[in-house]
DNA sequence: AGCCCTTATTTTCCGCCGTCAATAAAAGAA
DNA sequence: TTCTTTTATTGACGGCGGAAAATAAGGGCT
């Protein structure tokens, strides 16, 4: 039963006063001089777009002095007090729910996860529901407000309107779960794509700060990929874009599930790799975790179906690189628990099929634990918060 | 001897009013309630944009009033007079560079083309300011100005810089081309690279009018592609983006030039077509026009390499619709004389190899004259000289 | 201690853009 | 004619952000 809350709204009107807050945000304590420069903004602006931000408490001006230069007077950085406000992210996979509290700067307080038992809209708004009332219990002490809550879900998904379009995971078409959530929850509900969401993280509070052509790619289950051109996240015309795991690799390679050969995700998708190893050793795996343990063991077969798993990554971004030109790439997902089996052939084959100053992209791995889907999540519903339709 | 002119510059101070002549530019006649809808402004802000850019002349009153609606006051639509200025375009091949003389449409009035007898920057610097030179004294009877040249050059080309960063086809490095251009021709130059050029062409003048996401792809010697995201043209962090012609199709086809095998262009760029003909049928094909000519014949061995082009088209496209989710492909270029040839086999491979909803992707295929690529460097000067540092 | 120098922040003032609301204009309809 | 309907224009207004000047806040020097 939520309680009937008015919605606190964030206090900055103008264009330039969510940049500002955006840009703090993103780079931590900055004096209003260093937060002009970068927001290309002047000085006199900065301070006036601060001030309601200070008042309202979502900026606090940095006590401790760091490293002082010396001359001059002496500079006073503002940053952003994550404890004004928490959030809540909820990613949704086939079998269970994971949820977390975080706080403005996204960073996680509380992490639960919980079966999903069954997969129609009802069902699952009831465990969101759930889980959010749990979250919200152990916020609900101090009188800190949560302030919104995203829900990631794979598929198609159309942010603005907070539209399902199309989920094969869970089965759904055109369910309005935005709105749905917000009238169970109470909440102002964000709805994204699973994988947008994690890029908009990146974005904003992780390896893409300062970026504004980048790609996130997943390994996991499935192979996805974000992408981030102009400083802004892609969304594709008809709401799916960044489908690198149906990229093709190789078209004499394996049959994939959407009707193709050699897709990368028929190659380098847990499955897929579960079906090499018990090919080519004999060994029924189980699951990712067996499979791994079995690579490390030294089984040559199953080294092997990593090694082409990461020849199959490798590939896939250097098409991305390829096309879009971006200046890094950050790979990550479940699959990177793996990350030692098959780094090296990733590395080798983008550099291999990278064409020309293509190759010159960042290339970096970054293991995620598995909260981070959910925190992709908070991280949309902060972003709706602020409201920044503005880039960067 | 350029004569020094005085540049004349675009009477658009303000931003919105570069973005309601760009609106006009592109749309064509429209009231000023039409126009301040689409450029999302008050019809106020239309009617003030509007006075000083018809005063200058650049915009004019249509006189002949098309289908009335029967109600109210008659509309009094806008438009750009193209006639007002004229530009210049020159792309630079291999071998000879091509010119345009446009008006402030881009469309057409002269096309001149030249033979590039040395390729070293000077000598490519004295063959372009000929061609600009006749194409000048084209239009110098009457006392319109020619307020810009465009140069297109394949490559990584740096165009806020005018640098021309890496050439391999005319084994430039850093050359500042458009500085030198601009001494010698008295003209402002824009630099930029061929396919992004062309791009710009199809976004404010052909089937990209409108749109916020699409791509052209290009082909024939090589294979290319530009990319339009968030109504711009994506550049790549690097200098380059598009590089759809090293995208792997087949890593057991045939061997590349950049060192891989089977890349889009190594199946289906001309040389690659003609080797294939050559190995199958056993007739050495001198030229594109041969070997097209020897499929048209009915030469199994020929059609199969075109059949073979067409797909290896079709998968890059539909790697490009994976990945980026456009609304509309349009794929043009000098190999599209061949478009009989192998439009089918594009088709099929996209719609086999599209996954999900970027199969909705609108493919277009849009044959297009050999002067096209200069009136691609025509419409970069126009976008600079209009300065419209907005999108769409 | 007082003064100067340097750098950060704030204040004040100002221009200018675009919206709002009212008004004019140009028909056809009554 | 007069009203209605739709488009264009005008003028007042508000607000945003910039420029420049003033102020603040040290530290070093004499």
């Amino acid at each position: 039963m939520p309680s009937i809350r008015r919605a606190e709204t964030f206090p900055a009107n103008t264009p330039a006063a969510s940049q500002i807050f955006t840009t703090v945000l993103c780079h931590g304590p900055l004096t209003r001089l260093e937060a002009a420069r970068r927001a290309g903004l002047s000085p006199a602006a900065v301070t006036k777009a601060v001030r309601p931000l200070i008042e309202a408490g979502y900026l606090v001006e940095d006590v401790d002095e760091p490293a002082r230069p010396a001359l001059g007077r002496p500079a006073n950085p503002v940053r952003v007090d994550g404890g004004r406000a928490l959030f809540i992210g909820v990613k949704v996979t086939g079998d269970e729910i994971i949820g977390v509290l975080t706080d403005l700067c996204c960073r996680i307080r509380v992490a639960r996860h919980a079966p999903l038992p069954h997969r129609a809209p009802k069902a699952v708004l009831a465990s969101v529901a759930e889980l959010v009332g749990e979250l919200l219990a152990t916020a609900g002490d101090a009188d800190v407000p949560v302030l919104g809550l995203g829900i990631a879900v794979s598929g198609d998904v159309d942010r603005g309107e907070g539209v399902v379009r199309y989920s094969p995971f869970l089965e759904w078409r055109d369910v309005p779960l935005a709105e749905l959530a917000a009238q169970t929850t109470g909440l102002p509900v964000t709805v994204d794509n699973d994988v947008r969401a994690l890029t908009v993280a990146e974005q904003w509070f992780g390896a893409g700060v300062g970026l504004s052509d980048f790609a996130v790619v997943t390994v996991g289950a499935g192979i996805g990929c974000g992408l981030v051109v102009h400083g802004r996240v892609v969304a594709g015309a008809h709401g799916v874009a960044g489908e690198i795991g149906h990229v093709t690799v190789d078209p004499a390679g394996p049959p994939c599930h959407c009707g193709n050969r050699g897709c990368v995700e028929a190659i380098a998708g847990d499955a897929a790799i579960r079906r090499r190893i018990r090919e080519t050793t004999g060994v029924e795996v189980a699951d990712t975790a067996q499979a791994v343990a079995l690579a490390h063991d030294g089984a040559a077969g199953a080294r092997e179906a990593y090694a082409r798993a990461g020849e199959a990554i490798g590939r896939g971004i250097a098409t991305v690189a390829n096309l879009l030109g971006p200046e890094r790439v950050i790979i990550s997902g479940e699959g990177l628990a793996a990350h030692d089996l098959f780094a090296e052939q990733i590395r080798d084959a983008f550099a291999a099929a990278a064409f020309g100053s293509a190759a010159q992209c960042d290339v970096q791995t970054r293991p995620l634990p598995f909260e981070e889907w959910a925190r992709g999540a908070a991280a949309t519903a902060i972003q709706s918060f602020i409201r920044a339709d503005d880039q960067r």
